[in-house]
DNA sequence: GTCTATAGTCTGATAGAC
DNA sequence: GTCTATCAGACTATAGAC
């Protein structure tokens, strides 16, 4: 939006989104209902439509939100550095967002789930566009012989579904796994994976 | 169920439940409707009802249905057997159930997102015992110096997120990469990935 | 800006004719 | 067994008082 907002203005927005967040990433879009956000936020369900005009418009928001900043870890991936610490720095910043931001991961997973209806043009485009260009980055890499000669699409395939596991099935990793924390240890077995992967 | 059924009895039930797997694994259960399942099935609403008594019994028919099946590859890994051979054959039938079985991998992707809320008990029950059995035969496999010493818990993790992938998150796949099937790609992958991964 | 009240629609489930 | 008609409750969104 375009339009100046008080400070009440702002928090509430704020406010609304986070609840969004909450309810949205859980159930996906139809799943959720407009008494639920109201009720994570702490307030009235007309309140809540004072600030966003309907449902589908807070939904729209976080999905706009998510996409500008979920590319960043790969856009980040630099040509010009060494090739194996690229791709895991990349999986490394990747498996961060699925411990920082693990509403986000969910919120993504439900969309796609249900068939992308608001982020397809997304995934076709940019998504697309960036992953085809640093697929030629990790191409040219191979071609110099820095990295093992592994399909590139599928290699970034595999650090989305091994990073966004710990998000998108935390419930089960909890329920399968006898430690508090996760995550040290699915970093150091990213890494065995990776390294081991890429050696020429 | 224990009573007998007649024919078309037995063939309307299975046109349910398919409809409602397709319905339930895209939106989940609180996003399914009961309108969306009989337009799916070719069926009135009343006359789902008369097959079965509610929206929760056709989900929690599918859901242990679901379950039954869901283990068995992970069962069929065999402490006898050759490890690296063992765990590749696996992760190989976990991503055949991918391939064949997208709609059910998507159903528990969508009720573990969403909590877990009706399958926590075998999640903390069968899923959390057979997993700590294997870990120990994958612990034994190490000890004898057979594969590589790597966590056996993230090992399964990473088995199931690099095979899950392909169906719960298809349409992101299918939008990416530029060819029809994914799936040769992906299993050329995960072999790389596991044989580098496990070697000595 | 925030609320109560409510309109209008959708949803799960039931009644009852055939 | 299958349907039309329908109920009760939940749902998104609006009206209007304060």
């Amino acid at each position: 939006m375009t339009q100046p907002r008080t400070r009440i203005q702002q928090k509430n927005r704020t406010v609304i989104l986070s609840a969004g967040l909450d309810v949205f990433s859980q159930y996906g879009f139809r799943g959720s209902t407009l008494d639920q956000i109201a009720e994570a936020a702490g307030l009235s369900k007309p309140n809540l439509l004072y600030y966003f005009a309907s449902k589908e418009l807070i939904y729209t928001e976080l999905l706009s939100e998510l996409l500008s900043t979920w590319l960043d870890p790969l856009i980040a991936m630099n040509d010009a550095g060494d090739p194996v610490e690229e791709i895991l720095g990349y999986a490394k910043r990747k498996l961060s967002m699925s411990r920082d931001y693990p509403r986000e991961s969910r919120l993504f997973a439900n969309e796609i789930l249900q068939g992308a209806p608001r982020i397809s043009a997304s995934l076709h485009g940019e998504l697309k566009d960036l992953v085809a260009e640093k697929a030629k980055v990790i191409r040219g890499w191979q071609a110099h012989g820095k990295i093992a000669d592994v399909d590139p699409y599928h290699l970034i395939f595999s650090i989305w579904s091994l990073t966004q596991h710990y998000a998108d099935f935390d419930v089960q990793v909890q329920a399968v796994l006898p430690v508090d924390d996760a995550f040290p240890g699915a970093e150091a077995h990213l890494e065995h994976m990776l390294r081991r992967t890429l050696a020429v």
